[in-house]
DNA sequence: CAAATTAACTTGTAATTACAAGTTGAAAAT
DNA sequence: ATTTTCAACTTGTAATTACAAGTTAATTTG
């Protein structure tokens, strides 16, 4: 496969940030240097910078150089957040039904196209504990397309979007949400173990990635009564 | 005043797209047209179109051309959209308290910087409603900080946003937003004239603008039964 | 010594050239 | 008439050159 340069130092430069080698406030090498070491020129040096700064991997300084930044992530996105008491330590996830090729929904509830639809559905079912309480209640539904070992793979406690971006390439470029506030039922309260009736979070996400023409879609029920939804934008 | 060429370009085809000159679908000059009838060199055109992308005017497809996108503006911010009606019609807003200067509530729902704190606050309570049936009760928190005859302005049926925009010069930029699942209980279920214990949602926003250090919230009850928070990121 | 200058960096803008690669429709072959 | 081929578009990638303009630190000047 042919990778064109720009994208290929890109992707070094940016594995060089995120694996620490260059660290946060530290000074990029400097276009003219990059150039010699990676044997480019400006043009596409330029070219992958660029990049690394709509990402928010760096900010450049007219006269100065190109410093190292965190990337605020997932901008938008609506994820959990303590009200109070420390979070991040305690969380896991816990898979209630493995991945599994199936049919899609119909109706699903984001429009899909013909080539999603004619890939099957790969479902998935989890819920998210915070210090053993259940806090959200996840089904996920990718297509079918391209995602070999997929349904094998072991999701207990990690993160699907580190899954995608580290085995498949995929990354989240942006999407569109849906929430609804309603009450508990069934299953679901069941799942979260709560009363039925109390006031759940109902969150309906389509993922737009940056592998073309594919999208992945979540609908989470929530119990906000100890957490947040909460997100940048 | 030294504008690059490749800005005026930009602000001249974003013009264009935006007056409707070349409206959504349309396939913009070729690259090298570009070239021609505005006295450029090709990688000039490609900067001022590569910021139109970003920017989500147009979309560029290798081989044919670029294509006139509307831009979906106000990524990440929620916003009101109907389940299945046509929506943008009836929607009206009522005021319920006109703004007036307050203190802020303290504890306040986001942390305050000392210079808001010490400017004193702008109270506002609004309700809006689609068809005549309510759908938000929002309550709007602004600094009083260089806006005056604010709260001698009409804002009946009238947009906060564009008001600021236009008599105030002030964008939004960014901001973070909390989303909790509550049951409606005494004035919030009458103004939303729904029962008690209905599920609504609560979100909690911070508005981060243009203008340094200025930003102002809102707190929003909404009822989602028949219509959803949604948006784009 | 302190201030001003300057030289040596940095990134920003811009023209020029060249070829690769996707798209489309007209011309040629079947 | 239908298919195939191809020429004429389009955007994508990349090297090269040149100068403008912001930043920094060493050097010169007062």
């Amino acid at each position: 496969m042919k990778i064109p340069l720009y994208k290929k130092l890109h992707s070094i430069l940016r594995e060089h940030i995120m694996t620490g080698l260059y660290k946060e406030g530290d000074l990029l090498p400097s276009e003219n240097e990059l150039c010699v070491t990676h044997n480019v020129t400006r043009p596409t040096v330029r070219q992958a910078l660029n990049e690394l700064v709509r990402e928010g991997y760096i900010n450049k300084h007219h006269g100065k150089g190109s410093i190292v930044a965190i990337p605020s992530k997932e901008a938008g996105i609506l994820s959990l957040q303590g009200t109070s008491s420390a979070i991040g330590k305690e969380l896991q996830t816990k898979i209630i039904t493995k991945p599994y090729i199936a049919k899609w929904d119909d109706p699903f509830i984001f429009e899909l196209s013909k080539d999603e639809r004619e890939s099957g559905c790969i479902k998935m079912e989890r819920i998210r504990l915070i210090n053993d309480v259940p806090v959200f209640y996840e089904t996920t539904f990718l297509p079918n397309m391209n995602l070999s070992g997929f349904c094998q793979r072991n999701f207990e406690n990690k993160s699907l979007f580190k899954i995608l971006s580290k085995y498949y390439g995929i990354e989240i470029r942006g999407g569109r949400q849906r929430l609804r506030a309603i009450t508990a039922q069934g299953t679901i309260a069941k799942y979260l173990q709560i009363k039925k009736n109390k006031p759940i979070l109902h969150l309906e996400r389509k993922m737009v990635t940056s592998k073309t023409n594919f999208s992945f879609y979540c609908s989470l029920y929530c119990n906000t009564n100890h957490y947040t939804l909460s997100g940048d934008f």
